[in-house]
DNA sequence: GCATCACCTAGAGG
DNA sequence: ACCTCTAGGTGAT
């Protein structure tokens, strides 16, 4: 399968929307950048308005490919929601065209599993990791790529096979989420039509039946739903952003009186200060959130407007 | 509820 | 070759 998609007047940028730090498979081989969606080998080239596509698969059309890379958000109309301030300004200006893409829901939480305190290129090693040794194996043009594993495969792996890996003692959390998806305990594609604060509530096992999936929080959950379940209004926090926000958007808390942004600790976030950051931004932001959070985010470390002591390079 | 702290491991920096 | 520190946070205490 190989066809061209016209993107004249769509704004568009595929380089920033695969290195923005929301997905981790994708990688550049001869000028293309190569993924595997679903059970799909896709090969991607971006030449002005014109996206080239090549897949192992006739399934792989101009609908799924549009769906995939979100071509059908009103991106014009997002950034001008959510062009509120001069740094996001800034953002956009120099990001114009990163999407958001839609994951699959379960590549997506079990990403976001295993990139707890990790930096990008481990958390890229980690899941090419599962794929190589989980995955199903499909040649596509003389090379070879790998799925990535359904939660039964994770589920009833030997929880070493996991740990050697690379993931630590992400290995466990991984694997009894893994159970709990593959059980259908948690109904994961189902969330995709439940408002975020019900989703949010199933994933962080709110809801008082016991369901829990291990390793997830709330900053995972915020990424899964934004990532996976069409939740665009969610807007995960993590230390990039809540640097940014420290630096650049400390009017907002100035009449918060329990939680002083002043008093934040630099290394990490409490639950409590979790909801009163996600809560301010999100109203802040409006329903296209997610979209500001990433640019923020991918200008955050892109630009190094906040300073980090060790920061890895995205290669 | 709410704050502190340990946690696997790879990779960077000294 | 070593040591120290940190990383898209979460769970236990």
């Amino acid at each position: 399968m190989e066809f061209q998609l016209n993107l004249s007047k769509i704004p568009f940028n595929l380089e920033n929307s695969l290195e923005c730090g929301q997905v981790f498979r994708w990688k550049k081989e001869n000028g293309w950048w190569v993924s595997v969606i679903d059970d799909k080998v896709v090969k991607l080239k971006q030449k002005n308005n014109l996206l080239n596509v090549k897949s192992s698969s006739n399934d792989t059309n101009e609908k799924y490919i549009r769906k995939y890379l979100r071509i059908n958000d009103p991106l014009p109309d997002i950034l001008s929601s959510i062009n509120k301030d001069l740094i996001m300004a800034t953002a956009v200006s120099k990001l114009n065209g990163l999407r958001l893409i839609k994951q699959s829901p379960w590549e997506c939480l079990a990403s976001f599993i295993c990139a707890t305190y990790k930096n990008i290129v481990s958390i890229k090693k980690m899941i090419s990791n599962i794929c190589c040794r989980l995955g199903k194996r499909i040649e596509f043009e003389g090379m070879i790529y790998y799925t990535f594993p359904e939660p039964e495969i994770v589920a009833s792996v030997d929880k070493h096979t996991l740990e050697n890996c690379g993931l630590g003692y992400r290995a466990k959390f991984l694997q009894e989420t893994a159970k709990r998806i593959a059980s259908r305990e948690v109904a994961l594609d189902n969330l995709e039509y439940s408002n975020y604060e019900n989703a949010k509530a199933i994933l962080l096992g709110n809801t008082g039946d016991g369901k829990i999936l291990p390793g997830v929080g709330p900053k995972v959950a915020d990424c899964v739903m934004l990532f996976s379940l069409e939740k665009l209004d969610a807007f995960p926090i993590d230390v990039w952003i809540r640097r940014t926000i420290q630096k650049y958007y400390s009017h907002l808390f100035e009449n918060d009186t329990n939680h002083q942004i002043s008093s934040w600790k630099d290394n990490s976030i409490s639950a409590t200060e979790y909801k009163t950051i996600s809560k301010k931004m999100r109203r802040y932001f409006g329903s296209y959130a997610g979209y500001a959070q990433e640019y923020l985010f991918h200008y955050a470390r892109k630009s190094e407007i906040v300073s980090l002591t060790s920061v890895s390079s995205n290669s």
